[in-house]
DNA sequence: ACCCTTATTATACGCTTGGATAATAGGCGA
DNA sequence: TCGCCTATTATCCAAGCGTATAATAAGGGT
């Protein structure tokens, strides 16, 4: 009647850490913070608990690592998103769509970000990596908005860019949150639209200059 | 050597409450959600933790309880300051200016927030919650921002004047986790200058209409 | 084809958790 | 002043936690 131990394959170091990484974010995202334990993380990799010690010091500096994934993931997102824009108009455009549109908003993105957020006061290292990745979230913006500034022609000083920066970056993470936390008070494009409309305002821009004839300059197909 | 039973006084119902409330915030924002146990809250409330049972159906009540007193502690600061206003335009400045200044700009609301928003995708009674302090807030500023254009005799169909609403809670939203979470990098007085600027210009207004002569029309001792 | 390394499992440990129960003392009404 | 009610304490419990350790099987190097 003894069952024996049960099988398994090897998997490359690489491979493990990413699939305990994952399991790590499913579980936060379906059960909150407390549910993840190491057994219910291990149980959902597929694995025992006991390899996560194989793979991290412990369970916080795994956590510390999903952190970092979640963060990277969503500005790479929002980054790629503008780099298919032709023009810096275009990739400004796109940008701040990205942001305020799936799959960055998106409920489990959210629960995952809060539960982070909020550990970031008790723990040093995620502060830093709060930190990390809120600078490069503001820089990228900010490199989008000083090339758009230059494309228009516009003379735009050092620090009033940062001012724009700071302000659209509130405005996005704003919205991003309104979205997502009251996600079925929203139409489809409507968020997108607010945003866009609320970018153009804060710049001071002519209305419709950003959000009127989306996406249309640079051959990608138009949103219906 | 028996030390007998510590001595205790009792409480009213309504004392005791509060300060299991008051408690379970502060072991929040001092440990985290993780380390507001039971036995830590009643310790902190100066009690044993048998009594959280006497006055709560559970943990998870107390907890639902704290969260609806941080928001409502939020909105009413905001509320409040807005109320001091003598024109409806002062009163808009007054609630955007609140809103980014201590003590709702606080790490330790912040830690409080973000551990509550992580739960409202896992629980119901947390999401309830959210949505009635979320609902309560665009309100307030949905009633200000009326009473403003009707003041300044701007026509503004209540369609428009809902997306002015939600990009406002929405800038308001994220300037006050940008100021929380990186204070540091702003200077004392640099975030509310951001907010009204960034206000005005998303309701197209001339520069200087909110941000220029602050507190000066309502007999407010005037900000150095 | 067989070792040898090590990735993985299995199990045990000490501790903490939220909740249930029983004992007790504070303080108000008579 | 006394007695009763109940707010509060003390103790216990089963379950779950993260981690340490030992056994084992996988699978590449020779």
């Amino acid at each position: 009647m003894t069952e024996g131990r049960r099988s398994y394959t090897r998997a490359s170091e690489a491979e493990r850490r990413e699939d305990l990484i994952l399991a790590t974010l499913d579980c936060i995202a379906e059960f909150g913070i407390q549910g993840a334990t190491v057994r219910q993380i291990a149980n959902r990799a597929g694995v025992t608990g006991g390899l996560i010690r194989h793979y991290f010091s412990g369970k916080d500096q795994m956590l510390q690592e999903a952190y970092r994934k979640v963060m990277t993931g969503m500005s790479e997102i929002a980054i790629a998103a503008a780099d298919l824009g032709n023009t810096p108009r275009a990739r400004l455009q796109r940008f701040i769509v990205a942001n305020v549109t799936p799959p960055v908003t998106d409920p489990r993105t959210l629960s995952l970000w809060a539960a982070f957020i909020s550990h970031i006061q008790t723990d040093a290292s995620f502060a830093a990596i709060h930190r990390d990745s809120y600078l490069a979230f503001l820089q990228a913006l900010e490199g989008l908005l000083t090339a758009f500034f230059h494309a228009e022609g516009r003379k735009v000083s050092p620090a009033e860019c940062r001012g724009f920066a700071i302000a659209l970056n509130a405005l996005v993470d704003g919205l991003w949150l309104e979205g997502t936390l009251a996600a079925d008070m929203f139409g489809e494009r409507e968020l997108a639209d607010v945003a866009l409309s609320a970018v153009e305002a804060l710049l001071r821009l002519p209305p419709g200059h950003l959000s009127g004839d989306v996406f249309s300059d640079d051959g990608a197909p138009q949103a219906l």
